[in-house]
DNA sequence: ATACAAAATGTAAACGCTTACATTGACGAA
DNA sequence: TTCGTCAATGTAAGCGTTTACATTTTGTAT
């Protein structure tokens, strides 16, 4: 077995209490003691073990992340934000992913909190707004630990939500669209996250807004929005009973796929046909022509998030919520500048 | 404070061993005491504390999971597969994003090594071929517990690696290309990472082995890969003393950059200018054209890589490098199959 | 040299679990 | 009824730390 703290006090020939003084950095030890254990401790290799730490201490400044799927484009680059900050504040991370089933995610939220984590980082759809019971897991959660909520809004007791006005984004750029020339506008969406209902909700204001139906314009694919050839049968699907000449969607990869539709219809991107991405991620600018997208500030929002958790810990009052604007990045696949 | 297993055993009027033994889903139990505790656990809302286990057990079927950035597609992609396949054979996983530096990759490793994990799994660059003593860590921790390694290749004891062959799907596909009407070819690299070396040498056995000099054609970028522009800026200034009509790329992300760059110069792809990324990712089928790419069989790597784990974890003999071949997916960026 | 305060170090309890071993209880055979 | 057996349950030690408190050492002023 490996080494314990008594194998180093022995060989050093002090006491354990020095010898653990000295890994936590304590200062009242006589600096001639601290080389001395520190070189046994290089010498034979000694780590500590965590489990052992963990039982004593109260805080591990650890933060446990809960991410929905890390091989999302979007939210791996949301976690790798916090992880840095976190760091940079001395907090260790430990990351679980847990797929979008309700009951793992209840499974992986009270793992992780027997982990005596300091707070847990919610990144992805957790919050299912619908049923207050689904919910109460995460009110319960709160109980224990500060719970943040990246990108999705909620008003539970040491629950803090940092988010991107994705409602007035949206509609602000869909008021664009149906000023612009192309306007039969689409919105296309896909999960059931609390971001795709917000969306849903200001492109409805706006299309509303000039008399129209907006459930008439809005259209949920259900399915994985990488798989391109999906999208494009999906929007030839639409195209059957509904005239559109210009896309908004709810995450850049559909925006792609609407591309890509254009592509096979042969329309001109943007004169004939403008589309509209989400989160402005890297696929924007590997699209042919480059895509416009609505930058959500995703950097700054874990930033401020990491604050905003960095206050709560050290007791300090913080807001419960955080709201950030987004802004349109134009590119190529539209034309409001011209 | 949480509960404790002595608050269970209190309220249920049973013993704490009991209610470890329920816990811990032991057979020796009366069935009507077991329901008895699991009510109270439930109605208490009751959870271990994982520390005070770790300490108990030998085993926390834990693996750890290093990965030098999540937010990379293909990386992510890679832990992503790997988590779930753990969790589908019981294992639970601990995920830690360390960066590039090497101080980090070792700090990591250390601690992930402390939470008493029973393997260590490392995704990316970590194993630096160059200096014994950079790896030194990694023999380290093979002396605790089995070291995975995907797409790298050591031959130590108690590490076991799985990979693709990489150097001779580049091999091959420069000989394709050289042999192709469009065939001044060069490589661009980004990384010092062990599979972007393997695959600069296939591509200059391939092209030494037509009596050229590889390194008149083989260019090392440094810089963030997914910043399209500075890229085709890197392809541009190669153009000033190298002519040049095809491109394969060590990853997806340069060949959508290479193909921004044939844009930019108004050659057609894949008639007058031909482009084969790496990875397969999920670039390939959002640009335009499409890009063709070599597969280097991810999923499969990932499945193998756990599966030899859970073979060596069991005790049996398991092989130390498992091989595999990447393929050519063609799309619309070379034009082999015409 | 002596006394005393302060600094350094040591001792031992506590953290919450698992589990070997001890004890109790239930049941069937004699 | 009485014993033996085996299943169910309980007791207590141990896991490797941290840390309050106790003790020793050091330094300083007298």
């Amino acid at each position: 077995m490996s080494l314990t703290i008594y194998d180093i006090s022995e060989k050093a020939g002090v006491s354990i209490a020095t010898v653990s003084r000295v890994l936590n950095g304590a200062t009242n030890v006589r600096s001639s003691t601290k080389e001395k254990i520190l070189k046994v401790i290089e010498e034979y290799g000694y780590a500590p073990n965590a489990f052992a730490r963990g039982m004593g201490l109260h805080s591990l400044k650890t933060i446990g992340i809960l991410c929905v799927d890390s091989s999302d484009i979007y939210l791996a680059k949301a976690v790798y934000y916090i992880e840095q900050d976190l760091q940079a504040n001395g907090y260790e991370s430990l990351l679980c992913c847990t797929g979008h089933q309700v009951d793992m995610k209840k499974h992986y939220l009270n793992l992780i909190l027997s982990k005596k984590v300091d707070s847990i980082i919610l990144v992805g759809s957790y919050f299912i707004s619908n049923t207050e019971e689904d919910n109460d897991y995460i009110r319960q959660a709160a109980k224990k630990v500060p719970v943040m909520l990246l990108n999705a809004s909620a008003d539970y007791d040491n629950v803090y939500c940092t988010l991107c006005d994705d409602y007035s984004s949206t509609y602000d750029v869909t008021v664009k669209m149906l000023n612009s020339d192309t306007s039969d506008v689409i919105y296309i969406y896909n999960s059931e996250s609390y971001s795709g209902l917000r969306k849903l909700g200001g492109f409805s204001e706006a299309v509303n807004g000039i008399g129209k139906n907006a459930a008439d314009y809005a259209f949920k694919y259900n399915g994985d929005i990488y798989k391109t050839e999906d999208v494009t049968a999906f929007l030839t699907e639409i195209a059957k009973t509904h005239r559109f000449n210009s896309v908004i969607a709810s995450e850049d990869a559909l925006a792609i796929a609407a591309l890509k539709y254009a592509a096979q219809k042969g329309l001109k991107v943007p004169e004939d046909f403008e589309v509209i991405g989400y989160n402005n991620s890297v696929l924007c600018s590997c699209s042919t022509p480059s895509l416009t997208s609505i930058d959500n500030k995703l950097e700054p929002m874990t930033h401020q998030l990491v604050n905003t958790l960095m206050g709560v810990l050290n007791g300090q009052e913080m807001p419960k919520k955080s709201l950030f604007n987004g802004s349109l990045v134009e590119r190529e696949t539209t034309s409001f500048e011209k």
